[in-house]
DNA sequence: CATTAACTACCTATCGATAGATAGATAAAT
DNA sequence: ATTTATCTATCTATCGATAGGTAGTTAATG
């Protein structure tokens, strides 16, 4: 992936993790870089191209960040605080919530190839959890890892709308806890 | 409040809850209506008048079916089993997510006093979960209430997403079964 | 009662800005 | 010579917003 491509992803999930998808433009991403907007549909033809390419980014950075936070990690309680503290350090990096969690609350009014990217983010992350809490014995295994996942990106979307970055923590505590319970 | 400016509203809570608040023109809610966007212009002067109308009026109309539904409950449980049924009818009707859960996940993005709007309907969520919690006699009511709000919010999010109505209750009754423990 | 004033709810017409997208040229690198 | 990455220039469509006008209703005044 060339520099300019990454650079390119990075401003735009800047920008869409403010405002959402529609609140993107190819000229602010432009301007960003400091090239003219038809420069980026050179690297990405239609917005749902450059969409798509940054949630697969996102995705792969998330999974990886995962990889490393549960290096050792044996029991299920250990690779789902790994989970919370990938979550978390999303949040606090930039203080913006999951770009998932974001595109996937304006899903019904997104292109379908973007929309599907965001369901399948959202569904690996479940089952990664609902596999912990397979191997944990845990009773229904499915349910339970949705509801973690509910519980933590509701709990970004809260954090930030309240502005209370710590929020996040009390309420990934909590969370965790009732899916190991 | 005339009967225009009621349409206006219900024709924008149905596309922002489809795309968030970017994806609203007032030229799509003349149409909506077969009247002219210089109409629309005419009961709400700027975007961000219409967003907080149609904020104001979703939340009375949330607190108006809670006090409906928690009509002869007493204790806690009822009380939040309310709240579930409550943001599940929200769900529900059109398969779409709480108005608030949607623009909440584009917060940074909103003009100010939209965000205020926001952030107050969530404050107000969390305050009256921790008080039926407070009644309860919970432990730390105010960081359980946000667990719950963020869960059922986060819920509905993925329900949408993964294209699964029935996983909103199944998530509720976990969460709520968490917040009552 | 008749007239005037004010208000409501729309209209036509238009503004400058911006949206996503495309064609074709250019220059450098492989 | 081909590919890569950018440019200039432009297109159509739409954006939020404003100005100014027109019926129809209501309220106040003489």
């Amino acid at each position: 992936m060339s520099e300019t491509v990454e650079k390119l992803l990075d401003a735009a999930e800047k920008r869409v993790r403010t405002g959402g998808f529609h609140a993107v433009s190819f000229r602010e991403l432009a301007t960003d870089l400091g090239i003219k907007s038809a420069s980026v549909h050179y690297h990405f033809p239609r917005k749902e191209d450059l969409a798509v390419a940054m949630i697969t980014r996102y995705a792969e950075r998330i999974f990886a960040a995962l990889e490393i936070e549960t290096a050792g990690a044996v029991d299920a309680e250990d690779r789902l605080h790994a989970l919370a503290r990938v979550y978390r350090a999303a949040l606090t990096s930039t203080n913006q919530a999951c770009l998932c969690g974001i595109m996937g609350a304006e899903a019904l009014g997104l292109p379908p190839p973007v929309r599907k990217a965001v369901r399948g983010f959202l569904d690996a992350n479940v089952a990664w959890v609902a596999d912990a809490l397979t191997d944990h014995g845990a009773a229904e295994p499915e349910d339970r890892a949705a509801a973690l996942i509910a519980a933590l990106q509701g709990a970004m979307m809260l954090s930030v709308n309240l502005g209370d970055t710590a929020l996040f923590d009390r309420i990934a505590e909590q969370s965790l806890t009732a899916a190991l319970a």
